[in-house]
DNA sequence: TTATATTTTTAGATTTATCTAAATTATATT
DNA sequence: AATATAATTTAGATAAATCTAAAAATATAA
């Protein structure tokens, strides 16, 4: 089966929404695909009549097993390309996501494949978000939350919660970045602001809404 | 100004079209865009409209210079992806085109520019076709059919004519590749087939046809 | 529990790209 | 030059993806 670019980015937004809440509805759908409900309900049936949905009028919504292969098709082709852009082409990480949004509507699969093996099969994008691999299967990683971490424990960032580009120039303002590694030292109370270390550089403050959305691992 | 999908494919048709006849008409558009004579009236209008054609009714039509530089830039993209296909990715050159078809569409204009630096500002493309540069300068080459080249003269092969599937499955077969150094030996007056000798090779015999279709240059 | 607000769907319009069939214009032949 | 043929355009239809406005269903609050 195939699909077409419209279908494909609905279906990546409703698994998105899905891993959250389970059921997904017309308006929250709506609003992560920035177009309107009634949109949305006709892209619905057109998924449905696909049989790639358990869709009840007024009930919610969730993708099928067919759906959500479809939807990790896409999710390894985004993450693959943003791979290649920022490990071979040296763009940025901020700025790779619109284009592997053009980029993972590209139909061959021996495309992907080749290029998959061309990176090296990687398991993480640059964001740290797992790549699935041809089967669907993602690979995990236990994390946690940089605001969770003890004082004085070197941690490794491993992925970044919100990954709008306005946070992503934060970070790197903080020279932070996947694999990139620090402590925590202390935090105020007063806000939930951490003070923290990254690497050789000075300490320096971020706020809750930053820690939250930095996640870590144990560093090896 | 930026262009669909459907606009760029027609742009790049009449391009290749004008090289050959100077002012294109709606029949042979239509034959090279494999689409009906209706369709490319249409389309002609909307390149009208923006600027891109000299077009009068029932009197042909052809790109001026916006136009002319729409075109390379569509060609620019496809034929780097080509070689990214090829050199990096491994592909057979003659799988590669309708990939490439797809990726031309991709619009950031970074991208383009980090694709042709990794891939070293390559100069031509695997089948030979020159890459034009980001002004949409194309470089020239001194080039032969081998049809035309005198017996026992060590040419490199540096570019092919007829480039669908069936010529390049059928240059696979005889081991001709862009850069291939060859021979020809002798000409069949019966049929204008000519004997060659394809490097370490045993002689063989291609058609006349095939044979309009190389384009050789000196060995340097 | 009835009234009000919110969510979702339907109905119908718009835009883009395409098509077929018919009309128009240009070219070739007698 | 008149007629036949070929090329091109127009008119109108279809399909996909979107929209707005209104109707219908559901949820919430007085
Ligand atoms: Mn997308
Ligand atoms: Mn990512
Ligand atoms: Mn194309
Ligand atoms: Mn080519």
């Amino acid at each position: 089966m195939s699909f077409t670019t419209s279908e494909e980015n609905y279906i990546k937004g409703i698994f998105h929404l899905q891993q959250e809440t389970g059921l997904v509805n017309t308006n929250s759908l709506a609003a992560e695909m920035q177009t309107r409900p009634a949109s949305v309900t006709d892209m619905l049936k057109k998924l449905k009549s696909k049989k790639l949905l358990q869709y009840e009028k007024y009930k919610g919504f969730k993708l099928n097993e067919a759906g959500k292969k479809a939807a990790l098709d896409v999710i390894r082709k985004h993450r693959l390309w943003e791979f290649f852009l920022v490990e071979k082409l040296k763009f940025d990480w901020d700025k790779v996501h619109p284009i592997a949004e053009e980029l993972e509507h590209i139909s061959s699969e021996e495309l992907v494949q080749r290029l998959d093996n061309f990176l090296g099969n990687p398991s993480f994008d640059p964001h740290g978000d797992p790549i699935p691999d041809k089967n669907g299967k993602i690979p995990v990683i236990k994390q946690q939350s940089l605001s969770e971490i003890p004082f004085k424990k070197n941690v490794t960032v491993s992925s970044v919660g919100n990954q709008t580009a306005q946070m992503l120039d934060m970070l790197k303002h903080y020279n932070i970045a996947i694999g990139t590694q620090l402590t925590v030292l202390k935090k105020f109370e007063f806000d939930g602001s951490l003070e923290i270390k990254v690497s050789k550089q000075n300490a320096c403050i971020i706020s809750e809404q930053v820690a939250k959305n930095v996640f870590v691992h144990d560093v090896q």
